[in-house]
DNA sequence: TATGAATGAGAATTCATTCAT
DNA sequence: GATGAATGAATTCTCATTCAT
């Protein structure tokens, strides 16, 4: 038998590294965090306690990673939508890309809702939230003003709140919320230049 | 000596059950409610685990309470607004007393805000905070409808939205958030016939 | 009101004394002494906890109270039947009067059967059992020896053994037990001088 | 360092289980089920607390799994005795075998002796009991009908009862119990055909 | 890399007992 | 005599984490 090259190895961990995420992905999501233990997320994976314990240092730092990978991939996601030239086009395509990974991956999107209504338990996590967040903040805001939205200061926080709640009744209820129907409709009315 | 009389137990009863409540449900909506030890509320409350359990058979039973009484009171804000006559200044009273009770209670409806992301966890209460959210649903679609709003059915869907949206937005930082410039600016939109 | 005498208050004190008894006496028999809790006896006779510990200081002192006064029953059941004057018809005086307590009292019956087995948990009581048991046995032997039995000594350890086992399978299920029918055969063969 | 093969770990887990399982018999024994705890346990086996729950999912799982183990072995002891050819052998090979099983494994049996007194507690061993007792029953009666006892049916209650006593008996103080000069009386009158 | 037995700190819960009234 | 609220120690059980292999 050949020895594993480096780069094997690497990919084996990185396989088992993202399945395990996967899998506790799911069940924090369902269950919640301080409700799923160890042993579920090992069993649920398929894999032993110990494996876990070598990629992850703690089962915080598991959600953590969880968090910071989301995190990643939203900010691509977010960075293609941002490059559009035209401000309503760039506020549909913003409001489309977030709605769309809410819709792919609903389970993570969810656990997200959830963590963010906890600031205090996870510290570093939120913090990184919170940064994005901001972040989401000014960059509707410039869109508003571009498209000439009086008060766009109170405008972000409207829009914000409604964005908000709709992730949220869409999460309660996956199946039956008329996720297509609501957005179609939100973006009639903010992409397109402010008119009374 | 004459023994404690009947009233007097009760009286006795009541006191402790309330304050054990109360401190339970600061901390439920601090920390999260599997993150809270029984041991937390006792010392918190400054009363031994024992008598939580003379009183409540359960952690999970405790939470029961902590919802019933709320939804009770909401309940009966609630049917104060229904009764004004004009439409718009029902919808007006309806999300006012919402507001004012998130606002003066904002501990108990920011726990509601978690719990409700769990279905899962919590049967009765989900079951009743369901049937709660059901009934509001009809009520504001109704005063749409009287609003003479087009599509009624798609915009309680929104405004509904715009209203929890709103509320996670104010419990995550109650300090900060603009609640009062928000709410006038819905109410300015909504709480009047429509106009295109 | 005129202040109630000596003699009243003993009376209410002997009458709640012994409903106590009879109440723990039924718990114990069905649950065990250890899975009956003090709460259990007190719902269950309709008193305080408190007033129950105003008649016996601990909840196994109560247990002692419960042997204390089957003992003294018992003993005096047995007083008469010993004082037969025929040795068969003594020894079926003794037995007769050994079953009907049983089968009058057997919830009691059976608690004693219980605690028997546990010769650490009891202390007192279960020293007062034992010396109740080396008072009958010598009983026994003495009529056995009367009646000519051969080797009395080991008569005595086999028919002990034959109502122990006995006692158990009634106990086990007072009402499908042929008790009588089991007893009369025992007697037709015990209760008579010895013939081979 | 390569990993334990599933062998090892079968081994390990094996001997935990019977070293748990063994000091659990002896303690229940001794102090009764309800009065041994979990720490008890833990304690005179040298282990945590934790691993008695890594193998039996509760304490009463623990003492089903005692049971359940005895009953196996009971099972494979008397298979043997039944199938000797003259009734009056198998008759006494079976009583031979039970009371060699009461001997060698006093602590086991004398448990047995407690529990079947608690029907209600011990809801699936109990019925197991119940069922081996049964078995019991129509054996035996078979071999006094085949030995020309009249009445069989009574007899096997009469022989059944002084079974149990004796082990009643001898389980309260098996070191000074005379089981061999008693088994041997009742061998004597009971192991061969009937004779007036 | 991978396993799962073992641990121990802490969680929920129970309950005999005390005590103010 | 009588009550039941309150306590705290003990009990059952959970689970993140460690470690020998």
């Amino acid at each position: 038998m050949s020895p594993r090259t480096k780069k094997q190895f690497e990919a084996i961990r990185s396989q088992s590294q993202t399945h395990i995420i996967n899998t506790a992905l799911g069940l924090f999501a369902s269950k919640g965090f301080a409700s799923t233990s160890v042993a579920d997320i090992a069993r649920e994976a398929g894999v032993s306690k110990g494996l876990m314990y070598n990629y992850f240092p703690s089962k915080e730092k598991l959600l953590l990673a969880i968090i910071g990978q989301a995190l990643a991939e939203l900010g691509q996601t977010m960075e293609k939508a941002v490059e559009v030239e035209d401000p309503a086009k760039r506020l549909e395509a913003l409001v489309r890309s977030t709605f769309d990974a809410a819709k792919k991956d609903t389970e993570r999107w969810r656990l997200f809702q959830i963590l963010s209504l906890y600031p205090e338990t996870i510290e570093v996590g939120g913090l990184e939230l919170q940064n994005g967040r901001m972040q989401m903040i000014g960059i509707y805001q410039s869109i508003l003003t571009e498209l000439n939205f009086p008060k766009p200061e109170l405008e972000v926080w409207i829009l914000g709140a409604l964005f908000e709640g709709i992730l949220t009744h869409f999460f309660e209820a996956p199946e039956d919320y008329p996720l297509d129907e609501v957005l179609d409709e939100v973006i009639k009315r903010y992409c397109k230049p402010y008119s009374g």
